[in-house]
DNA sequence: ACGATTTGACCAGA
DNA sequence: TCTGGTCAAATCGT
């Protein structure tokens, strides 16, 4: 905890410091209204990640007990279906439908960009078995249910729902539960990536096209992500106005594995070099650390994810179990990501060596 | 033939 | 009782 203690009274300063900045920037002529913005933008950041830091403290001891229940229970989903395999009657399907609330879980909204030929949900480096679809009520769209393929053969329990917005039809909010302790090999790791079926076609119902890709084109680069992790907070929207991340499955696509390596940092989005600076430190470590194992999805930890502007809410007891359950898998998409290092102002303080932290 | 998807039914929680 | 999540038989695709 001590760590912690360090990261949050570091990022109270670095709130006080970009506080001071933004005070210097208040004068009309000095700087843009994109400047004075962005700058706010990261003071909430920093406080969002300082409370989060303190939420994360706060549930670390009650949490744990919830992973380990769920890894090591029994009763999990590993041998199939809950109902019609589960000989013993300790574990009831009342068992199995509580320890879904349990699992770790958190959001991704990816947005798909028209035009890319492709609208359904990326592939996300996992394959996933749809096994349910319903109508929600007070959405426009129908949800998916997937689960990972390897559920049967390996007793992965990690599962997705997928929700198109209704406020914009591109944006998929895909909820991940549960982590991947199957052993499949992200397909980002091999020299042709291929294509779930379920990139491919989304929801048919709903008259969405999806064309074949080719493969290795840069053709998601137009998408978005956003994800957050659940109940941490209520501020989903708050800080990722500013920017549009590729999702981690495009960054492993594209060559380089990067999505902030040339051509893009060429094409500088930042109108103010000053406010590349600052994002370019506030990538934390986290976000490239190298993952121990197979990867959820993302590699992050919830206390820096905003430092990308994505905000990140995390439920009550679920905090730590996001945290064990991003870091403790392997091949991690983002562990690829091959960012311009130089620029990146690692936090010393950062625990690599923390076992505590990868537990 | 086998695996994936669809879809109505069932169940638990609110 | 309603709603969301899951099951599983039927169906589809390769």
């Amino acid at each position: 905890m001590e760590w912690e203690q360090m990261k949050l009274i570091s990022e109270m300063n670095q709130g006080k410091e970009l506080a001071n900045q933004l005070r210097n920037h208040l004068h009309p002529s000095s700087s843009s209204n994109q400047t004075r913005e962005f700058l706010v933008e990261k003071i909430l950041s920093t406080y969002e990640k300082a409370l989060s830091i303190l939420k994360w403290e706060s549930n670390m001891v009650e949490s744990k007990p919830i992973v380990s229940s769920i890894t090591d229970s029994p009763c999990s989903f590993s041998n199939g279906s809950p109902r019609s395999e589960v000989s013993d009657q300790d574990c009831k399907p009342k068992d199995v439908y509580k320890k879904r609330k349990t699992l770790p879980c958190w959001t991704e909204q990816v947005k798909v960009c028209s035009g890319t030929g492709l609208e359904g949900p990326l592939d996300d480096g996992y394959n996933w078995r749809k096994y349910g679809q319903k109508d929600i009520l007070g959405a426009n769209f129908p949800r998916g249910y997937y689960r990972c393929t390897h559920r049967n053969t390996q007793g992965c329990v990690a599962t997705k729902q997928v929700q198109r917005s209704d406020k914009d039809p591109t944006i998929f909010e895909v909820t991940y539960r549960g982590r991947h302790t199957c052993t499949q090999v992200s397909h980002f790791d091999m020299a042709t990536p291929s294509k779930t079926k379920e990139e491919v076609k989304e929801t048919p119902s709903q008259g969405q096209q999806i064309q074949p890709q080719a493969k290795g084109t840069f053709m998601n680069f137009g998408e978005g992500l956003k994800i957050k992790t659940h109940d941490l907070g209520s501020k989903e929207d708050n800080i990722f106005q500013s920017f549009c991340f590729g999702s981690p499955s495009i960054g492993s696509e594209i060559e380089e594995n990067s999505i902030f390596t040339e051509p893009m940092m060429e094409n500088n989005i930042f109108t103010d070099p000053m406010m590349e600076n600052i994002f370019m430190e506030s990538f934390s470590p986290t976000f490239i650390s190298p993952a121990t194992s197979e990867s959820n999805f993302f590699s992050l930890s919830p206390c820096h994810v905003n430092n990308f502007g994505l905000n990140v809410q995390t439920s009550e007891s679920d905090i730590t179990e996001i945290i064990s359950a991003t870091t403790s898998v392997t091949n991690s998409p983002i562990g690829d990501f091959d960012f311009s290092l130089d620029k990146v102002d690692f936090d010393t303080n950062f625990p690599f060596d923390n076992p505590e932290f990868f537990s």
